[in-house]
RNA sequence: GUGGGAGUAGUUCAGUUGGUAGAGCCCUUGACUGUGGAUCAAGUGGUCGCCGGUUCGAGUCCGGUCUCCCACCCCA
């Protein structure tokens, strides 16, 4: 190809029969959040730098980002997620009834180097719940996302959802005698341990926490709420008691695919209590497919009142690649036409139009030949597209105001008057869009 | 930023020890000038990523460069 012509590394170029895919995906998705009552909004693609300094992590904004300076002067980035704008809105729109569930679909940037299931360009669909302390809300939104999963035809154990909570892990790390101060950087190490080998790990480990790495990878192993080494380091009566009645909760939502796992600690800084990532468990996407957590402290930094929230952000690609690896289509709109109209010849144009529009307005798709060519050509053109039905405008047709209908899939045709023949097509096909 | 692989027709790819380029699919046309799918036949289409070197001769060998893919880092 042209290099001219080529779209720029990892940017979104979605073919028709691709888009479809991503849209008969987005209807489940949508259908799944309304049934939970959450409500679509949208932001900038482009926002002020400072939005995502604050609390973002400073690999993904300074490292990550797609970054420059417009015509006035100032700092902007192309957007490389949508939780701090939705924030910002909240913070913005104080009479919002709380709590708020909002979902979004929208398009982020990341500047890194693509690869199979991660580029530059990328949709996600983010689904939020503001206002609410609640361990429900929480755990709504992993019913939701578990609903998404079960609504996409996943079956069990094709996926997990895997959480943990940084209350829990601080309470932890206190009593191991880290200072606070020290807790986020104990998270990072945390997180990388299933990304490194075990043995360059524990040196990086106890290079950075010192003599507190063994019990930080101790702690990181957990994968029970019942764990004793676990119970005699977490607060009583705090955050591991929480966790027992989140595990409740999930149950009760018919949630079967999620699990406890401490050596979940996500990247972003804004987390503050339950954190949680959907992964493939077969081999070929091992990668977060979503990931998402509890932020407490992010609408206040934006003035007004403190605002909870907690939700996640699930991406369509590498969502799309997890459904082709199991073998699951979801159907998009076919964008077969009910009806191809051909023409015969230049003569019987207004007729086939007026003919065409008449079909529509009952509710049928009509693909409408541009071309008057031979009628081979455009009986191919109706197969090709998959049309139900050709109806075929000729000089007789014109001349009595009929058409002739053939049923593609193989029965015969007739010329029908044209109200007779949107009668018929009306019993045959009706209903279709 | 680091490592590996690959660049040949619109697309997927083949191309032998160096001798001026091939297939499938797609597309166009044709086998009753008012009838599609299947089959068949024919045809269009390539600066072999780019630059340089070796050679009588390079898609092929060597060097450089660009791009894409895969993996790492990080993350959706």
């Amino acid at each position: 190809m042209n290099p001219a012509v080529k779209p720029l590394a990892g940017m979104r170029q979605l073919y028709p029969d691709a888009m479809a895919v991503e849209e008969g995906i987005a209807a489940v998705i949508r259908r799944v959040a309304l049934s939970y009552g959450f409500e679509e909004y949208d932001g900038p693609v482009i926002e002020p730098l400072e939005l995502f300094l604050a609390k973002s992590g400073s690999e993904l904004v300074m490292e990550q980002s797609y970054r420059f300076t417009d015509r006035g002067g100032r700092e902007v980035v192309l957007r490389p997620e949508m939780t701090p704008t939705l924030a910002r809105m909240i913070a913005g729109a104080p009479d919002t009834p709380m709590p708020a569930r909002w979902m979004s679909f929208p398009v982020c940037f990341r500047y890194e180097r693509p690869q199979r299931g991660r580029v530059r360009e990328f949709r996600q669909f983010n689904c939020d719940i503001l206002g609410s302390d609640s361990l429900a809300a929480d755990a709504e939104v992993i019913a939701v996302l578990d609903g998404i999963m079960r609504g996409l035809g996943a079956p069990p154990g094709s996926y997990s959802i895997r959480y943990s909570s940084r209350r829990l892990a601080s309470e932890v790390l206190t009593s191991l005698g880290l200072e606070s101060v020290m807790h986020q950087q104990a998270l990072a190490i945390i997180d990388r341990k299933s990304k490194l080998p075990a043995d360059e790990w524990r040196a990086w480990a106890s290079e950075r926490l010192g003599g507190a790495a063994e019990a930080v990878e101790r702690f990181s192993c957990c994968s029970s709420l019942d764990d004793g080494w676990l119970a005699e380091r977490a607060a009583p009566g705090g955050e591991l008691e929480r966790l027992r009645e989140f595990g409740g909760l999930l149950g009760a939502a018919g949630v079967a695919s999620a699990s406890f796992d401490a050596g979940i600690a996500r990247g972003l800084d804004y987390y503050t209590g339950i954190v949680f990532e959907l992964l493939d468990t077969g081999g070929q996407n091992r990668r977060a497919i979503c990931g998402g957590g509890r932020y407490d402290n992010l609408v206040g930094i934006f003035g007004g009142k403190p605002v909870p929230g907690v939700g996640f952000g699930l991406g369509m690609l590498t969502l799309r690649l997890f459904l082709e690896t199991l073998g699951l289509r979801v159907s998009g709109r076919s964008g077969r036409p009910d009806v191809f109209m051909a023409v015969f010849s230049p003569a019987e144009l207004p007729w086939a139009v007026e003919a065409a529009e008449a079909i529509r307005s009952r509710g049928l798709s009509v693909l409408a030949s541009l071309e008057c060519g031979k009628l081979s050509k455009q009986f191919r053109e109706a197969s090709r597209r998959g049309a139900s039905f050709t109806a075929v405008a000729g000089p007789e047709e014109a001349s009595e105001r009929s058409i002739t209908l053939k049923d593609m899939s193989g029965g015969g045709q007739m010329r029908l008057p044209l109200e007779k023949a949107l009668e018929f097509l009306e019993t045959r096909l009706g209903g279709s869009l």
